[in-house]
DNA sequence: ATGGTCGCTAAGCGA
């Protein structure tokens, strides 16, 4: 049966606050699945009924009071979910599910990672330390994925020279440095999945989906990172038609820190 | 080299 599915991932950095720019940004682009981070709401107050009115009639959530959450929102039933929690920290910061996709189905992880504090240094530092462990735990638990699979979500890792604004700069920054960016595509590799945004831009190209709010003019200073990512399984390769970062919805009124990242799947 | 801005939830922490 051939099919095409389009789905959206967001850091949107409180989800009730970020509401009217959910809703420019569905009847916009008008994504079938979107995979939310950094809700930061309690899974009772979580805004169900305008997704709902929108045509997410399938709504999952793993939310916690003021930090973290994930969600994942669908025009697609949602089946086998998961919740997984990582480092024994009581995070919600996981949530898994299956989709219907042609004649069959994928897996669908979204994924909000540490993002590990300011100091560079596992040893002085347990936020670093606790994202390096969550890193450890999703290659012993995602190595050696069979099933058709995707991750996406905010791995709060740029990985490449290009995936940030000046790799020299950053490279005691949190988010590039060489320790985590290794352990980054160990876990990558492991999979083994396919770094779908580079598939579509040159490695020797920009490519940012995170943009300070420090910043006086965040677009003109361009001073990005590519902190989101999407992975496929290679038996997944095929179908991905194309990827966009939704640069517009970083300058939308009252903006995530993050811009949206839609995919296109496609079968024959 | 430093400080710059947000969102939680009610002063400071996390990003």
């Amino acid at each position: 049966m051939s099919d095409r599915l389009s789905f959206a991932t967001w850091n949107i950095n409180s989800v009730r606050l970020r509401m009217p720019i959910v809703e420019q940004f569905i009847e916009t682009y008008q994504p079938d699945v979107l995979c939310l981070q950094e809700t930061k709401c309690p899974d009772a107050n979580f805004p169900f009924a305008p997704l709902r009115k929108l045509g997410f009639e399938h709504i999952e959530i793993n939310g916690q009071k003021g930090y973290h959450g994930v969600a994942t929102a669908s025009r697609r039933p949602l089946s086998n979910v998961e919740k997984r929690g990582f480092c024994d920290m009581g995070d919600s910061r996981h949530l898994a599910a299956d989709v219907s996709f042609g004649d069959g189905y994928f897996r669908l992880h979204n994924f909000y990672v540490p993002a590990g504090g300011d100091e560079p240094d596992p040893v002085i530092n347990d936020k670093f330390a606790h994202k390096l462990k969550f890193l450890d735990e999703m290659q012993a638990w995602l190595g050696g994925t069979e099933a058709p699979s995707i991750v996406v979500g905010d791995l709060n890792i740029a990985p490449y020279e290009e995936d940030v604004w000046s790799h020299k700069k950053l490279l005691k920054v949190v988010s590039h440095t060489p320790l985590e960016c290794e352990r980054f595509e160990q876990v990558r590799e492991s999979g083994p999945f396919v770094d779908m945004m580079r598939r579509f831009v040159p490695m020797d190209e920009k490519l940012y989906t995170w943009w300070s709010y420090r910043a006086k003019d965040w677009s003109a200073a361009d001073k990005g990172r590519r902190l989101d990512h999407v992975w496929v399984t290679p038996q997944m390769e095929p179908s991905v038609r194309e990827i966009r970062v939704i640069r517009d919805a970083r300058g939308w009124e009252r903006p995530s820190d993050h811009a949206p990242v839609i995919t296109v799947l496609e079968c024959e």
